[in-house]
DNA sequence: CGCAGGTATCGAATCGATTCGAGCGGCGGG
DNA sequence: CCCGCCGCTCGAATCGATTCGATACCTGCG
């Protein structure tokens, strides 16, 4: 091996600057009394030595702190970063982390290697988005190295703080509207129900092998008000599957008056199969949406939709997270969404 | 301090299987002769005490490595994830990262926090994104910790190995096909100039004062062929602002007949304000775009623009990142855009 | 039967900081 | 003038693993 530059530690800029280690570590983290003069020596000290500062891997070996908090999300990170949900949540939560000095850990619980960050990295505490059952090998690890675990709209579990959302009564409520509207035959645009994300009309034991949480709820509050709406199952909340479920789903209920459509992006798709089909939206179709995502680019048509918080559920989580690591007491979240009128929704045509 | 569960050690569990740590670990880790009688025990003594590996704090920094990756952006968050490009790269490095057993740490260089995670976070390479020069003390942070550092389109510096891309001449190149076609004056839209993400007519003070690469060297590159066209700046990748900009360039600029972008969200706002004044695109305004970004929902227009293997670049980066970590010799890298010809650009009209 | 060679295990040093309690002057009050 | 307190500095233990060289045992061969 050649030169060995390895770089400077703490002892020798202590050395260096004729302090203890321990005098030299409170120049540095400014805990403890320290005197200016004594201070500005270590300082020099590093500075001559070319020290960038104490070694994080070794002050959280100490400290038993890293400085991390992880996101896990059942995804790839491509496919979480086409949501602008994800995103937006993602946001809140960066905010709030970042405020408090931590950094962002992005995990991906692939089937490939199953715990593979997970078990490894480093991380204070976990948020878990969105993520069903068959996530339990990795967490398992997780609450056994005992890293404080949120999850946002997940599967309950034990020893795991919860961010939560109305799904199924904001649900209700839309499908109330279009019924006061007077839609009786109403179809259903379906987020993924497995982790196939495998596409097509909805059967009862395809529900029942389903591990989302969000998409079955949403469907139930659909279906207290219309308990036989046909559903199509998208393969991703992105407008193009939106587009695709929805002709799938008027191909087969052409009697169809509304499509509710789980996510904003299907509900685009939705208007855009209709548009190609010469269906006028709302006059001929009505679409229903969930999320209030802001979404650039797309002014035509303002979504009836069931607003969530989006951001704010990111911040909630965030915050238990940082509440946990504070050794405050945590307590669960929900939060509520609220059903925005726009110009997607209409009494439907009467024949 | 109530009852302490506290995680067991790997010094716990070697007690607890009559062996000695060493040979614990060497079970775990699987790096070693082990007997497998000797291995079975030691790890169902971990089982018993609920022991969920070895702690990677502690790995960490007896071995050197923390097994993360660090991607640095300047933007929010929120930002960076509306930007597609920025997506599609994140999952290229994401993928080729996570296959080396990698993790991701996502970074920004926010203003307020100086060098907030930069400093204090364990990683083993960073990644910087489209960075300007203003990045530079918080990359002296990483340089002197001896991380190995990767570019991607940023200012060059030392010690740093560079993934690029050929901004200048892969615009020329669109702009000579514009002249082809027969256009004479052509206005550019282009991407942020300053961290300010200010808005509005390029000055050549602006210009000289700007850290952008990226905007600047495409900007060259149309400006090699229409050495006068007038450029406007936009407040982000965004297809809102390339609306915003565009309008603005049409209304100082009537006699424009074809838009440079400086990106494809650019460009797709382009083409709506020019569509809300009633100008045909491409009859009365071609639209040349940047990146060749596969964007869900928008069908109607194929859009000419300069195609940029941006996954591909991506994934350069993290393998340039692994190689410099087993230690490899690393070369830079560089990319090559191509003009993919589609429906957004036509001769003028002949007036 | 003795020894070389190999394998499984062990001891102990090490990674680079943080932190706690003790020590040591200097200053103010009695 | 002496004592006690306060503010600064220092030593040494500690965090939880990895890893290198040494040891003990066993096999096979001469």
């Amino acid at each position: 091996m050649p030169a060995e530059p390895s770089r400077p530690t703490l002892a020798a800029v202590a050395a260096r600057a004729g302090v203890s280690q321990s005098t030299a570590s409170l120049a540095f983290s400014g805990a403890g009394p320290v005197a200016e003069e004594t201070r500005d020596r270590v300082l020099a000290a590093a500075r001559e030595l070319d020290y960038g500062g104490p070694d994080p891997r070794a002050r959280s070996l100490r400290t038993g702190r890293s400085g991390i908090i992880a996101v896990v999300m059942e995804d790839r990170i491509l496919d979480a970063f086409r949501d602008p949900m994800a995103v937006a949540m993602l946001d809140g939560i960066a905010d709030e982390i970042g405020q408090a000095g931590y950094s962002l850990l992005l995990l991906t619980d692939s089937d490939d290697r199953p715990v593979g960050g997970l078990r490894d990295a480093p991380m204070d505490a976990a948020l878990l988005l969105g993520c069903s059952t068959d996530l339990e090998p990795s967490v398992r690890v997780l609450s056994q190295r005992q890293v404080p675990l949120i999850g946002v709209e997940a599967a309950p579990r034990e020893g795991m703080h919860r961010v939560d959302l109305d799904n199924r009564s904001g649900m209700r409520r839309g499908a109330e509207y279009l019924r006061e509207l007077g839609h009786e035959r109403v179809g259903v645009v379906m987020l993924p129900i497995d982790r196939a994300r495998s596409r097509g009309a909805l059967t009862p034991e395809r529900l029942a092998a389903s591990e989302a949480e969000t998409a079955r709820e949403r469907l139930a509050g659909a279906r207290d008000v219309f308990p036989d709406a046909p559903a199509e199952v998208g393969g991703g909340s992105l407008i193009d599957e939106g587009h695709r479920a929805t002709a799938a789903l008027l191909d087969a209920h052409p009697e169809l008056t509304a499509i509710i459509a789980q996510s904003d992006l299907l509900g685009l798709g939705a208007i855009q199969a209709a548009e190609e089909r010469g269906l006028v939206v709302p006059e001929d179709l009505s679409v229903l949406a969930f999320d209030g995502a802001r979404i650039d680019g797309l002014s035509i048509h303002r979504l009836t939709t069931l607003v969530q918080p989006i951001v704010e559920k990111g911040r909630a989580a965030a915050r238990m997270a940082l509440a946990a690591l504070a050794g405050e007491p945590v307590s669960d979240a929900s939060f509520e969404s609220e059903l925005r009128i726009g110009t997607t929704t209409a009494p439907p045509r009467t024949s």
